[in-house]
DNA sequence: AGCGTGTGTTGACAGATGCTCAACGACACG
DNA sequence: CGTGTCGTTGAGCATCTGTCAACACACGCT
């Protein structure tokens, strides 16, 4: 066996229960990016880690609370708001937003596909935590675009927006669509559909 | 145990081949709808047909075997192509497509989430079958719409879209959002978006 | 220093589930 | 009536999740 992700050369092995925590997460975290979640036994994630495969229960009561952490770890850790110009005007700041999603699934596709992979991994909570953190999304993208109490229809639209944009950049071949290309039509996209949307509410 | 689903009353056990596949399929059918696949024991399914857990795999190699076929069958008879008006303006090809996508919704929420949350189930062979069943809408739409020879850009375009169009029905509540309106907001969206795809390539 | 308590850690066990194997039995056909 | 094909099954194996009781190391108290 290989020395344990996280410790210095496999000696020490005990650690306080939050460095521990944070090991498994990110040890479970590795190993999801290979393979869906049923395909990974715990005892894997414990051989990685060093430890047994009691610990890790120790630590998460089931294993969907194993992987509900991992999940809502790395998500928060991935969807960290980008930066977005201040003083600019709204397209601008939409272009920023869609710009680092790019950017972001770019740098980590495998990891990205893997997180959502999960909404259909069966656990109801890692659904709703998907699903939250893509409500979450809306209210950020308008204020972005400088628009505020937007309608019900509005905000469902955008909703289903943002998920068809996800699915578009993940499924994004740059060989065949250049990246500006992809970045302005979603840009422009955005802003029609929200103008779309309020034009009858 | 109650009597078996798809037989007269429990007696007859024999069947032919394709009656039993057929049966079984149509069993991991009803109780895919309650429960997400990996929740869904191979047991419960062979006590739900009334024969024993050995003879699934007789038909099914692998639970992942049964399961694809479930999936299978069911998105054929779920996506079968709705009628569009023939001669009518794209417009309302477009409409009646979304329209029959929301009635669609409307009748099998449960069944369809259900199909779709199969995505995340892990199997590849699952998650490609969606994926190219998605693939395979795209020129339909187009279609209806009247328009040939799409562009790259386009159609990854329309391919996010038409994945937004699904999140936004599933997601749409008719209590805050008229059905009228929503069925508009959707045909709209869909002519812009394929303009403006268009409209820069 | 000695000792006890808290806590990180573990091996052994139990229950469930995917999957295999060898055999049984009913129906068709010569 | 014999024979073989094929639907069917019970028993068994391997893997994986989750449990239990006990061990060991660190730290506080006297």
């Amino acid at each position: 066996m290989a020395s344990p992700v996280g410790t210095p050369a496999g000696l020490p092995t005990r650690m306080s229960a939050d460095a521990r925590r944070a090991q498994l997460i990110e040890v479970g975290w590795e190993l999801l990016q290979s393979r869906p979640i049923h395909e990974m036994p715990l005892d894997e994630v414990a051989a990685a880690a060093g430890i047994s495969r009691t610990l890790l229960f120790h630590y998460f009561p089931t294993k969907a609370d194993f992987y509900l952490a991992v999940v809502a770890t790395m998500g928060e850790r991935l969807l960290r708001p980008p930066r977005i110009p201040a003083g600019a005007a709204p397209v601008e700041r939409i272009r920023a937003l869609v710009d680092g999603f790019v950017r972001l699934v770019e740098r980590n596709r495998l990891s990205y596909t893997a997180l959502v992979r999960g909404a259909g991994g069966g656990d109801q909570r890692v659904v709703d935590l998907i699903a939250s953190t893509r409500d979450a999304l809306v209210p950020r993208w308008l204020d972005a675009a400088g628009r505020e109490n937007a309608s019900a229809l509005t905000r469902l639209a955008l909703r289903g927006w943002l998920v068809g944009m996800e699915e578009t950049v993940i499924a994004w071949d740059p060989q065949s669509v250049p990246r500006d290309e992809l970045v302005n039509h979603l840009t422009a996209s955005f802003l029609t559909e929200l103008e779309l949307a309020e034009g009858r509410h």
